[in-house]
DNA sequence: TTAGGGTTAG
């Protein structure tokens, strides 16, 4: 038999196993994996002891309980259960043991049915009884459990014990009924410090911050002197809310009493500082530690990660190793992790994975999420799908990482069918998940199946948080019905400053950076702070919008008026600013001077600069750039080959072409999309697979004709013969995005706009054949490529000739 | 013999 067999064999029999094993019932919890384990039947049935002679146990009753504390405490519940079967069991003090014994060691389930055998021998429970059992319920997270054992105080006369009530308090919250643990609360006709106590953490656990803070300051007011545990609970709130200047008032307060050396309260103050951005005043607190301990250095590394400082964060794991002399364990890997996310250090994350092995850190499902989350930002699908599937247990957030992981590297259907899978399952998808699938639906869904989403998220019971708003808000831009956008916009009653990114930000995808800008300033009128994003939607729509001044005021004004620093993405805006001026010298100066290393982002804006100025040179480097940094940017290689194919070098485009065959990648099929009556065609380059192909070419004829491209002409004339026929083969006469507009003429009504998607960059000749397509037929037509919405009218377009 | 505790995922 297995120890956990036989402590549950024991636990109803109370008859000796044959092979009675003296090891501990179940190790502590190392991790988070199933604990505790599920039982058999047959062994949670069996009979009801029998009765036994207790002469014997009688006489020596002391010895009997100095062994049972012994064995509860050294966590061997097995042999606890053994002299508890020898021991007098009318006795409540010897039940009570058992069960702290069991809800000490993680037996959270075994203490509840303990507790339920003795409600069955009829042995009254005291006030001690339950707190251990309530504590119980909370550890197996049992909600209904705690409700029939606090309907059981008013029956006992014991719903006014402080014990008790405390620990109500505790759990309530711990379970999230916060109303619950209020209404005990304030019940109570005795309170103290604990109960206080209680509330604050209860606040916190529930993460309302202010209502911890108040607590707190009402504490004080009836006298009541903080201890430890208070600091810790209302530092932590001042960290959910940002509230620094109260917690600079706590940290007053802490260096006037006792707990100054404290070194959790130390580490909460650390945390509290860091999740106030105030790195300097958490640096020199941290400084202050002589005896500093593995969590506070955790706390540093996280703190380091929070505020955008990977390198000081790997700094502080060498220090901690090499002068302290401290082994890092699970939760300094879950806190180095989003450092090496952030900076796409794919080789420092798989070290980490490995450590986390070696050191028997797994399973443990927030370290396997971190990791879940460091593979998909660097592009590892494979390696997050991998651990995904083998978690023991899976939680929201790993869920949701999951999905962001699928969308962030642009595979839209496995995400919706992950989603799909979550919404089968008893889990409910809240803001996180909606948020992260919302940009899937807006890349590929059809608009019925849009939506589809929209009603579902109007049925759950977020529907009208503000998060879920804006992203529905993005998503109807991001798929081209800005009109949609702006109407769920102006309907939210609450909105917050990401409501005023996101439509600004809709706006500048759209091409339309003025409305972009009267909206920055209605929103500052309104009295909302802009934020770092804020001036990234705005300067991304003077960017597209080729508002080259404006968008020097705004990034002068966004440090001088703001005090916000401009980060890795307002930089980008730059190069792209300086990009569309053709000031490429000044874009790669720019690039050299930033004090912060460029990424993929910055060296892809030099290299769109460069491709629109035609500099091969320029384009060279940053391509070589971004290769260093992302071996497998299939965009930026087509990108390449496409400029030496439009400079006649053809022996480049074949080393480009090789290059890319060495790496196993291939070329992107550029796809166009179009919806008529919800219904979603896909067209790729000379397709003649739709039913109305006949109609869709002939209609193109005439048009091609109409506007002088019926003949082959190319932006680019000075080919040679043997070039010219390469260039032929891929002539863009019938291009994917101009069958799709041929199809939308003719299937949607004359005043609508025909809206196209395309999965890549719009070509050069299907741009200037669109515009004057528009300017012919009078219509306006909408290409959404996967940088930006051209909206072409009379025969110009939105972007200003600059995507 | 009882209650409350620092760092951990988007």
């Amino acid at each position: 038999m297995t120890p956990t067999l036989a402590l549950n064999y024991y636990l109803y029999t109370s008859t000796a196993p044959p092979n009675l094993s003296r090891k501990r019932a179940a190790e502590p919890r190392a991790n988070q994996g199933a604990y505790p384990p599920r039982f058999p039947k047959w062994v949670r049935k069996a009979a009801k002891p029998p009765m036994k002679s207790t002469t014997l146990i009688e006489q020596h009753s002391s010895s009997l309980k100095q062994a049972l504390h012994d064995h509860v405490q050294s966590g061997s519940m097995e042999d606890a259960l053994w002299v508890f079967e020898k021991m007098n069991q009318s006795d409540a003090y010897n039940w009570n043991i058992v069960i702290r014994g069991f809800t000490d060691n993680g037996l959270f389930r075994e203490a509840i049915e303990f507790y339920q055998r003795m409600e069955f021998e009829g042995v009254g429970a005291d006030n001690y009884t339950f707190p251990f059992v309530i504590k119980a319920c909370g550890g197996s997270l049992s909600l209904a459990e705690v409700r029939r054992v606090h309907g059981k105080l008013f029956k006992v006369g014991l719903v006014s014990d402080v014990y008790i009530c405390n620990s109500l308090c505790a759990v309530y919250a711990k379970l999230g009924c916060i109303e619950d643990a209020e209404k005990v609360f304030e019940e109570m006709p005795v309170k103290d410090l604990v109960s206080w106590n209680s509330m604050i953490g209860g606040y916190v656990a529930v993460g309302d911050g202010w209502s911890a803070v108040v607590s707190f300051q009402e504490m004080l007011v009836v006298g009541i002197m903080p201890d430890r545990f208070s600091m810790i609970g209302v530092l932590n709130a001042c960290a959910i809310e940002g509230l620094l200047q109260t917690g600079k008032e706590i940290h007053c307060q802490v260096m006037k009493c006792v707990v100054e050396s404290d070194v959790m309260v130390q580490t909460s103050l650390i945390d509290m500082y860091h999740k106030c951005g105030r790195l300097d005043y958490a640096e020199r607190l941290f400084d202050k530690i002589s005896q500093k301990n593995v969590v506070v250095w955790n706390a540093m590394i996280h703190g380091y990660a929070l505020n955008a400082s990977p390198v000081e964060s790997f700094s502080c794991l060498k220090t901690m190793q090499e002068t302290d002399k401290l082994r890092p364990d699970a939760i300094t890997m879950i806190n180095l992790l989003p450092s090496c996310t952030q900076v796409g250090a794919l080789m420092e994350g798989k070290s980490i994975h490995g450590y986390a092995i070696r050191h028997g850190f797994l399973p443990h499902i927030v370290l396997e999420t971190a990791l879940i989350e460091l593979y998909g930002a660097c592009s590892r699908v494979k390696f997050a799908e991998r651990i995904f599937g083998q978690l023991a247990q899976k939680n929201l957030i790993s869920w949701n990482t999951m999905i962001s992981a699928y969308v962030h590297n642009g595979r839209n259907w496995e995400a919706l069918e992950l989603f799909q899978d979550l919404v089968s399952k008893p889990l409910d998808p809240d803001p996180i998940t909606i948020s992260s699938i919302l940009p899937a639906y807006s890349e590929v869904a059809s608009l019925g199946q849009r939506k589809q989403i929209h009603g579902y998220i109007s049925k759950l019971e977020h529907h009208s948080n503000t998060f879920i708003l804006n992203s529905t808000v993005y998503m109807y831009a991001k798929c081209g019905h800005l009109g949609t956008s702006q109407e769920i916009f102006d309907r939210m009653i609450y909105r917050d400053v990401s409501s005023w990114n996101t439509i600004i930000m809709a706006y500048a995808i759209h091409g339309f950076g003025r409305r972009s800008t009267r909206l920055f300033s209605e929103m500052v009128e309104k009295g909302i702070q802009p934020n770092e994003s804020t001036f990234v939607s705005l300067l991304t729509a003077c960017s597209i919008s080729g508002m080259v001044d404006e968008g020097w005021k705004y990034y002068a004004s966004m440090k001088l008026e703001y005090g916000i620093d401009p980060g890795i993405e307002h930089y980008g805006c730059m190069i792209d600013l300086l990009g569309r001026t053709g000031n490429l010298d000044q874009a790669k100066t720019f690039i050299d001077e930033m004090p912060l290393l460029p990424t993929a982002r910055i060296w892809g804006s030099l290299l769109t600069a460069s491709r629109n100025n035609r500099n091969i040179e320029l384009a060279e480097v940053a391509a070589e750039n971004i290769l260093s940094l992302e071996h497998d940017n299939t965009g930026c290689y087509v990108l390449l080959s496409n400029m030496y194919a439009e400079a006649g070098r053809w022996e480049d485009v074949k080393r480009i072409k090789f290059r890319m065959k060495q790496k196993g990648l291939e070329k992107t099929i550029g796809c166009s999309y179009l919806e008529t009556k919800c219904k979603p065609y896909r067209f790729i380059n000379h397709d003649k697979s739709h039913v109305e192909s006949d109609t869709i070419y002939e209609v193109l004829d005439v048009i091609l004709r109409k506007i002088g491209e019926d003949k082959y002409v190319h932006s680019i004339t000075k080919f040679r013969p043997l070039d010219l026929m390469r260039k032929k083969q891929n002539s863009a006469e019938h291009h994917s995005v101009r069958l799709a507009i041929s199809y939308g003429l003719i299937s949607t009504k004359l005043r609508d706009p025909v809206l196209v998607r395309r999965n890549t960059r719009i070509c050069e000749d299907c741009h200037n054949a669109a515009k004057k397509v528009s300017e012919m037929t009078k219509r306006e037509i909408i290409v959404g490529d996967s940088k930006v919405f051209h909206h072409f009218r009379d025969g110009n377009c939105s972007c200003g000739d600059y995507w």
